[in-house]
DNA sequence: AATGAATGAGACTTCATTCAT
DNA sequence: CATGAATGAAGTCTCATTCAT
């Protein structure tokens, strides 16, 4: 038996024990209220604690939320990278990698719905979450239009909007597991063969 | 010529000229600093009106927003009931009309950026509106559906929500009018002719 | 047909009319929400009017209810001053001729539910109400203990306050007619006779 | 003498020691201006405390009025309660007593002036006060009835009110503690033995 | 005789934040 | 590491009152 052992298992000190719940706390009561009403003494309330030991651990209110936002932030980004298909394939293919990609998001955002709400559907964090993932999105389809995997007549650019936008509006609703598959499904369904019936 | 004529002319009394003042003003600071960071003080202040004049002509801060936004959801549902494609089109006709969908909503939210920006964008009223017009154009594209215009194995329901998304991811920045039409042509592109490349 | 006849019949201007309604609109305004909780505007909407039209016929807000309280003191003053026994009674004819006196005061509070209210029960006014009163009635006392009527021991100016606290606490609550003849004559034998049985 | 006789002597904390400034300092501010004379920006200058510091103590401005209220109503409850007279006494024996009734009212009503004030004289509170105390008196009266100390053809909640309003009236006025006796006897004469002279 | 429109002055209450322990 | 106690700074809303017509 070796210390090393011991190194894989969180070894949290009293403080940041401390510190992990007011997160999770904060992360549940913005998510619930929004942060304009989550009052910094309704998070220590629920956290047991009092209103200074929350400023033992942050700057502001307004700190720790930007701290669950760049949380979140920097998961989705590191996903996104993920996502980026490097080789050519076959339009069947294509439909069940952009399909799978769907389902990646969704299955993200579903989560850890309370640091989603927060970083991906609430105000005031939200917009520069989106803006950043249609970025990073562009950025892979770019790539993936280079190498013809896509169409080239609309901007890269606009494909990642377009595709933040469906995203977004689409996993606003909770989803089951199923209901997930179902809707990936059939965002890829939309998006690469288009709206309507082919003969 | 008679003075019969000015009839017509909408008499504004000095009641009224003040009530529309301050929607303008109220319209243009909460879009600016969103419901939380107006303060009524603002909002009178740049009216060159006092505090009680607020509260003379609305209920209160809030009741004010909706009055807002109550606005903006109207004008927003009868654009799209308008928008409902009722004969059979070719595809190329068919490419063209939801372009002109597209087109319309992108002026429309182009038109009066303040109260776009409170009924559409900001919160806390934007995930309703967002809903509802998730639900109008589904109940368009129910019936497009029906008249075999566009595939009925993804629900109308869907359609609807990822029509919504894009539209509010591409119209998020200020557009010109010709990027607003290039802008649709893109969306509707992609809509209906899916991602990739055809042969 | 003299002209002298329409004096008799209360001819009022438009004027005087207005006066009257908001008196009688505001004394019930008052006695139902209190001095502070009724607003002006309360009184001119119940009237039928506008704000300024309230300012054409009162000082202030204070100063209408002033002009409520005074007629309601005067009023009171002058049902005091008839109630004076002048001469020398057997103790039978002494205990009706008090609970008389009782049954008139009870029957003028009354009278004009909303002005007594104002007048007699309600603060600001209630206490020097009651003060003239309570002197009013010693002023009585005193002429009627001269005759020998009541005994002496007791000064003047205490019975005029017990009389008065009696008659408060009895009057508070809404009387029908014949309940305020019981009470009177209750308040009367309690006041005459004493509080234990006699032999 | 070891430490822990401390322990009966009460130990405010910090925050106790405020709160009873505050009840102290507002009971006198109330008192003096009544309750919508009163500010709270008042009560914490004349503490020395700041705003929201009265709002870490009481729910609101209104809560506090109440707190005050609630404590003179149980105060006098509990005096009330002691005063019934439960054995036959001789006539002497009995307006002694009675006079002793009134007298500790008196004393009660004079101990604390400005809990008085806000419990017994003063509006909103008033006449529930007295309402309570004209029927806890009532409750007693009917026991001494029962052994036959007092006449029954005077319904006890009638004698009550009586009782109630002789007290209110005399005890308007500040006594000093020989004067209280005064009126106490003079009190008890007339309820016990009546107006007039007897032979 | 009456009012549409406007406001000065201020009250209550809230909340993020800090000090001393 | 934690907190009891306190507050600066604002913000919403109310209401008696007045001006100009």
């Amino acid at each position: 038996m070796s210390l090393q052992k011991n190194a894989s298992v969180p070894v949290l000190t009293k403080g940041e024990k401390t510190h992990v719940r007011l997160r999770t706390v904060a992360a549940a009561e913005f998510a619930q209220r929004g942060f304009h009403n989550t009052k910094v003494s309704d998070i220590v309330q629920a956290s047991g604690l009092s209103q200074p030991t929350f400023y033992n651990y942050f700057e502001s209110k307004e700190a720790a939320y930007e701290e669950l936002v760049g949380e979140f932030r920097r998961r989705l980004e590191a996903l996104t990278k993920t996502l980026l298909i490097e080789t050519s394939l076959s339009q069947q293919d294509l439909l069940t990698s952009v399909g799978s990609s769907f389902l990646q998001f969704f299955d993200f955002l579903a989560e850890d719905p309370a640091l989603t709400a927060i970083g991906f559907f609430q105000p005031p964090g939200c917009t520069a979450t989106k803006d950043g993932l249609a970025s990073w999105i562009a950025s892979n389809i770019a790539k993936e239009q280079a190498i013809g995997l896509f169409r080239s007549d609309v901007s890269c650019a606009r494909i990642g909007k377009c595709f933040v936008g469906m995203i977004d509006q689409v996993a606003r609703d909770t989803l089951s597991a199923p209901q997930r598959a179902e809707a990936a499904r059939e965002c890829a369904l939309l998006l690469c063969d288009g709206l309507w019936l082919r003969g």
